[in-house]
DNA sequence: CAAACTTTTCAAAAAAAAATGAAATAAGCA
DNA sequence: TGCTTATTTCATTTTTTTTTGAAAAGTTTG
């Protein structure tokens, strides 16, 4: 292991600020695939999480070692959820990126633009069960109704829950 | 399209149930998959959540023409997640299984499962944050500072949030 | 205990998702 | 306007995940 410390064995401004990077972006990758991102998605939002300057994509894509069109996909991803926003800086015309820290927005956003669309077509396909079901009338018929009212349940509480679930993160 | 119906026009029983578990399955393999799991975990739940006998390993194979490889490892997963459970068939020596249809509890073990571990490892990166951070000690430390403070707030927000979600799921 | 059946495991194949990079497009500047 | 730089798009490649199927392991019962 090459030996990168200074002599006197304190590490210096760089390599700390360069640790941190390291486990930031490790951080965000870990939790961004639990929320079904991408690994870039991840590293982009853990690099510019540390950052105190807005960086520009050809920053983040030579510290990321990543493609530009990973980072430019990475970003739009990222802008959707507003958890990066564009920063102008005097005298460059590139896009500067900036994390959005407030992770309760942050929060937010990702079950309105995610989770949300996905529970109205869970809503549409209850509908179709219903439809289905009034034909049937045997003694069978019960159980499927009572099967299909536990989804109404579930659909009806996740809608209101979810939304409500960016409110109680008290951070 | 080929005429499935009866010349009445009313569908059979049989095409009820059929609809109703098509329908089923789509909802569960979509649900599955927004928690990051297989297809096959999907379709396998979707078909014994309106299954009112226990099915074995074999019928769930046929039904939804998966590898027995697949129903394996999919009512493994299901199992591990409470998500299913075996029931004892008199003069049948399969497993029959059975869908757990209280969605609280399996949501419950889903985060406990699934999602508590990336805590646990989360709260870990941090502590390398840290670690890394005291021999830094220019203005910029500042802001570094904060930031971890920001991740610490919000993985003890997710510890105890998190599990107590499913209590808040009224049904 | 051995034959018949059931289930698990796991290497290989298939499918799905993500990353790449180059061409196309867009946007700022002289 | 034309030149330069920045960004997006998207067909292709790479990587990862999931499924398959057959062999191994495990169970039950005659």
């Amino acid at each position: 292991m090459p030996h990168l410390s200074p002599i006197n064995g304190k590490q210096s401004i760089q390599e700390t600020e360069q640790a941190i990077e390291i486990e930031s972006i490790d951080f965000f990758v870990r939790m961004m695939s639990i929320l079904g991102m991408p690994r870039s998605v991840g590293e982009i939002y853990g690099l510019l999480y540390f950052s105190a300057v807005p960086l520009p994509m050809d920053q983040i894509v030579s510290r990321l070692g990543i493609s530009i069109g990973s980072a430019s996909q990475g970003l739009k991803t990222l802008r959707s959820l507003k958890a990066v926003r564009t920063s102008y800086v005097a005298g460059d015309r590139r896009d500067h990126y900036l994390a959005e820290t407030e992770f309760r927005r942050l929060f937010s956003n990702f079950i309105k633009e995610e989770i949300m669309p996905h529970m109205e077509s869970a809503k549409e396909r209850i509908a179709k069960m219903e439809e289905a079901l009034p034909v049937q009338d045997e003694k069978s018929a019960e159980f499927y109704k009572i099967r299909i009212e536990k989804l109404k349940r579930l659909t009806r509480a996740g809608g209101r829950l979810l939304p409500a679930l960016a409110g109680l993160l008290k951070l």
